[in-house]
RNA sequence: CGGAGUAUAGCUCAGUCUGGUAGAGCGCUACGUUCGGGACGUAGAGGUCGUAGGUUCGAAUCCUGUUACUCCGACCA
């Protein structure tokens, strides 16, 4: 059987991601080396994808802002262990000025700036500075600010939506006024990613506590959400950090509390970014495409209609007639009328991933049926139905859709997690080619020989199992 | 930042060794036959061969410089 995309996953996981994304035209390679350019398609599901988090983030009681894209220096300076962590990949602004010298148009030497910027890689000393005149007193806190901004990270190794040099995302930056209401908000921006990528993007995740080794730099606890893809390897899809006073100290966020004591404030930050695509991708798309969860699928449901010569109009009319009914059950519905051949319009929304695909041919115009296929369940699903009975189930049949791609993919992941009882056990399962997320206690990684497997086998600590934190999950990652 | 490679049509590439004035497949346009899981025929459009210089009667091809990109390693939402 001849798969839409070649290589299949099985013959080449990150060969098929890549054309994978071409041929559902998602998004292309920029001229600007590590960078894309996200296409009309591609920037659909991201703009479901954020309208469904932000709704969310509204309803946690955020308020969205935009802070500045270029951030000075001397901002990374104030906090030790955050420059350390993003000094070596951030782009500078230097010039503010363009100059023709002997044709070629460069940086006018004439126009350096004396305080260079950093091109945001993240905005948490640009904000922590504006919170530090904004917070004065404990009846501004809590303060909860998020922005969808991109932002930038020269990255050595780029490969698209998983990891570009800029990426769009949403950071949130919340205020408290003491440890436990942070930490607390902290798990809950945690818990609400993890709902909504179980809700919305139909993705299952691995949720619990980066160990020390891995948190965010200048973070006093990091909780993740890990997802495991098809390949068995683990990608880390949002991350909400429990700041400490640590950015309150450097940037100087104090508040007058009740008692009329001056005190520091304690902050958090939690982001998700365009990463999320590449993870919605990767767990649920099979080799004849892109597979969308019904929720975020720019269409829901497209309709093709099988036209001749002789009823061309007629048939287009009447397909578009059942469009506007489907419509107006609040489904996004595509009726394909474009000028082209029928099969290959089916395999276009094939690889686009169009969770329905309903046919109608002339005889079924007449008849009042048509000819339904579910996108996750492939052309063994194929069934003629009446369109009544279409307009009937349509929209539960959506919810009905994205729960199962939920449960296949829940199922996919439990598979793909194993429990490993000592390093020796582990490294067994490596040799074997065993893919997946490996349980194992914690303790029995804080030794010589375990750095020696990461560096081995490239594995990492993911997160600590929120069950039982002394036990930790390792995998391979993107 | 180390190691390797590539640059020729919208895309993937051949042609370079052995210098003689530009090719294929796919895609695109038109027409015809087609159209329920990837169609075929015919006719077309489309490239100063990354860039700057040199050698030569003549350079995609040889020489020198330069720029960009890709892949593999160390780092990462």
């Amino acid at each position: 059987m001849k798969t839409a995309i070649t290589p299949t996953r099985a013959e080449n996981f990150s060969e098929w991601y890549q054309n994978l994304i071409i041929a559902a035209d998602l998004a292309e390679n920029a001229p600007v080396r590590g960078c894309m350019t996200i296409k009309p398609y591609g920037w659909a599901i991201w703009e479901l994808m954020r309208d469904q988090m932000d709704k969310r983030i509204k309803a946690a009681g955020v308020q969205n802002a935009n802070f500045p894209l270029l951030i000075p220096i001397a901002y990374f300076n104030r906090e030790a262990e955050h420059v350390a962590g993003f000094a070596k990949e951030a782009a500078v602004v230097t010039h503010y000025r363009l100059k023709m010298i002997d044709g070629v148009l460069q940086p006018d030497p004439d126009a350096k700036l004396t305080d260079a910027y950093v091109i945001r890689p993240t905005s948490e000393t640009i904000i922590g500075e504006a919170m530090s005149r904004w917070v004065q007193s404990w009846r501004d806190l809590p303060m909860k600010l998020n922005q969808w901004v991109n932002v930038m990270r020269w990255e050595m190794r780029p490969r698209m939506f998983l990891r570009t040099s800029e990426f769009n995302w949403q950071e949130g930056h919340n205020v408290f006024a003491t440890h436990e209401e942070a930490n607390a908000d902290a798990k809950k921006m945690h818990k609400m990613y993890a709902d909504y990528m179980r809700d919305v993007l139909a993705a299952p995740v691995v949720a619990g506590e980066k160990t020390p080794e891995e948190r965010f730099a200048g973070a006093d606890h990091t909780y993740t959400v890990e997802q495991i893809m098809q390949d068995g390897k683990a990608l880390q899809a949002g991350t909400s950090h429990d700041l400490g006073q640590h950015f309150a100290k450097s940037f100087d966020i104090k508040y007058l509390g009740t008692d009329g004591k001056l005190q520091y404030a304690w902050t958090t930050s939690w982001g998700t970014s365009t990463r999320m695509m590449g993870g919605l991708f990767m767990i649920h798309s099979d080799d004849d495409g892109l597979v969308l969860p019904p929720v975020i699928a720019p269409y829901q449901i497209v309709i093709i209609p099988i036209v001749r010569e002789e009823n061309t109009d007629a048939l287009n009319k009447y397909a578009e007639d059942l469009g506007e009914k489907l419509r107006e059950l609040d489904l996004r519905v595509l009726v394909d009328t474009s000028d082209m051949r029928a099969p290959d319009k089916m395999w276009k929304w094939i690889k686009r991933g169009v969770p329905l695909r309903v046919e109608i041919g002339s005889r079924e115009m007449e008849n009042g049926t048509v000819t339904i296929t579910r996108r996750d369940l492939g052309k063994e699903s194929k069934q003629t139905v009446s369109v009544d009975e279409l307009l009937k189930i349509a929209p539960d049949l959506m919810k009905q859709m994205q729960r199962e791609m939920y449960e296949r993919a829940l199922a996919r992941q439990n598979a793909q997690i194993h429990d490993v009882e000592t390093l020796a056990d582990l490294e067994h399962a490596l040799e074997r080619g065993t893919t997946g997320f490996f349980r194992i206690k914690y303790d029995l990684t804080l030794n010589a020989e375990f750095d020696g497997l990461i560096e081995k086998y490239k594995i990492s600590r993911r997160c600590l199992d929120a069950n039982d934190p002394s036990f930790v999950y390792v995998a391979k990652s993107y």
